[in-house]
RNA sequence: GGCGGCUUGGCCAAGUGGUAAGGCGACGGCCUGCAAAGCCGUUAUUCUCCGGUUCAAAUCCGGAAGCCGCCUCCA
């Protein structure tokens, strides 16, 4: 089955044909650095970064930009606030959202440029759109792009500037010819971060960064562009009306946007002050729940966070190490590259326009029928059981490698996990352990009460036990 | 006001016109001293509602209701 995506320009699935064959080019716009990173960011950056490996699983010679802005009146605004250098707000934040998407074992683009090393770039394409009548520039150093010189304006948002026009939210500027021109180079202030060009002292606009940038290291025209459902309009409408109007060709063929994550069913605001910051979120949950829970739904919906919904994906990740460990115990190795039926739905899901929710529903389909053969044997697998079960096994280690979850030893996973829990709960293994002996010594002697009541102070501190045929073990909840 | 999206069991959620994946929870069973884990079974004759097309619709078309997003910085 061929990769099917679906295109914001059309609004529908359309099979996936590269421009070049066997090349992807591929742009996503990344964050303006002038905070901290929040769960909305990282859904981005979590499900481009899948999309990103299943293209090169294809087969697919990759070239993934994902730009920084680090010239942008918030950044500049926040200088003013902090009294520090916009290019030290920049840095930290730069340096913050690495460190982070490290930890959520996010791939490094091919390239991520910034804004500011490419302000060469950045006015010869603005000066390239004056040239050709698309642009102009006006008293006091501003230069706008003019609407009415790009007739498609609106085609990817589906919008019609003639609406738009009688809309009144548009503020309306003297300057411009028309009210929805927007801005490509804007005059610096005193006190501003400000670069020479031929229009005096200024900065770039928003939009003409990723236009200028994504020509530099992708050429007039490639294959997918994504971002946030938020940016179809103005941005990505903008950066189309920028580059086809340099160009005359199409600019990117396909159009890719992730929907939002929610808070507790709410959109994030400011008003709400419910911004949920990245590293919030790990001083709770391991990096690996927090990416499959990224991944748990289809990347177009919106999806909500909550103590809930981090849970239950807490005990679905458990649930698939357990059986790995149950694989492994039974003398299971990840052995070489034949792939078995998982892999195949496994396949069918991403190819289905990324589906990494369907995808994630077919390892689990997988983890219970290998649970089941595994339960019908007690454990004492014969040779064509275990060759079933290590295609249960390398199909799973295979996933594991596109949606970049349930890649650890499931040793060091559940010891990872106790050692968390030890310390969240200040708790001594040794305790525990001596608690256990007692249980055991209990146990031996039918004193049954006792054993029970161990158990229920443990419990108390929400450690499980699990009795099995090697002697008790015990987990946090 | 303009544009777009969503509505599937108690909750989350997939769904490619052919007779409702999966997870969590609940209940019953196997296992266990009792549990836990795992497994088995039961939990939607039906997909917000009303029409239509079709041999066949959760899926396509039309209409209604509710919710949400974008149009202002936003992933």
């Amino acid at each position: 089955m061929s990769l099917k995506v679906y295109n914001t320009l059309h609004g529908k699935k359309e099979d996936f044909i590269p421009i070049k064959e066997g090349k992807v080019g591929m742009y996503v716009c990344g964050p303006t650095v002038y905070d901290t990173s929040h769960i909305g960011h990282a859904r981005s950056v979590v499900v481009f970064d899948t999309i990103f490996r299943w293209f090169r699983q294809l087969g697919y010679d990759v070239t993934y930009v994902r730009n920084f802005t680090d010239v942008d009146d918030k950044i500049i605004k926040k200088s003013n606030q902090t009294g520090q250098d916009c290019a030290v707000i920049t840095e930290k934040y730069i340096n913050e959202f690495h460190i982070e998407m490290d930890v959520l074992n996010v791939l490094r683009p091919s390239f991520e440029p910034k804004a500011t090393e490419h302000i060469r770039h950045i006015i010869d394409f603005i000066q390239m759109l004056i040239n050709k009548d698309k642009a102009y520039h006006v008293d006091g150093g501003d230069v706008y792009f003019s609407i009415d010189s790009f007739k498609e304006y609106g085609k990817l948002s589906g919008r019609n500037p003639d609406d738009m026009r009688a809309g009144a939210r548009i503020a309306v500027d003297e300057k411009k010819k028309s009210p929805l021109d927007f801005t490509l180079w804007k005059p610096a202030k005193p006190g501003e971060p400000f670069w020479e060009s031929p229009w005096g002292k200024g900065r770039p606009g928003w939009h003409i960064e990723c236009s200028a940038m994504s020509y530099e290291y992708l050429g007039e025209s490639f294959d997918i562009h994504g971002g946030g459902k938020d940016l179809i309009f103005p941005h990505h409408e903008n950066e189309i009306a920028q580059s086809e109007a340099v160009f005359g060709g199409q600019f990117v063929k396909y159009w890719i946007h992730n929907g939002f994550v929610d808070i507790n069913n709410e959109k994030m605001s400011k008003s709400l002050g419910n911004f949920t910051m990245i590293k919030e979120v790990l001083a709770t949950y391991s990096p690996e729940v927090i990416r499959m829970f990224l991944l748990s739904n289809h990347y177009r919906s919106p999806i909500d966070y909550s103590e809930d919904s981090m849970r239950e994906t807490s005990m679905g990740l458990d649930r698939i190490y357990s059986f790995l460990e149950r694989l492994e115990n039974i003398g299971c190795k990840a052995d070489g590259t034949q792939k078995g039926e998982l892999w195949d739905d496994f396949s069918f899901a991403m190819n289905d326009d990324f589906n990494s929710a369907k995808a994630l529903g077919s390892v689990f389909e997988a983890v219970k029928k290998g649970n089941r053969l595994v339960d019908d044997t007690h454990d004492n697998t014969d040779e064509g059981l275990l060759e079933i079960l290590n295609l249960f096994y390398n199909d799973i280690k295979a996933i594991s490698n596109i949606l970049g979850i349930f890649l650890l030893d499931p040793q060091f996973y559940f010891k990872a996990k106790k050692d968390k829990g030890m310390e969240d709960m200040a708790i001594d293994p040794s305790e525990i352990e001596d608690l256990i002996q007692q249980r055991a010594d209990a146990r031996k002697n039918k004193n049954f009460s006792r054993a029970d009541e161990i158990r229920d102070l443990l419990a108390a501190k929400n450690i499980v036990l699990e009795d099995g045929q090697q002697g008790t073990f015990w987990r946090f909840e």
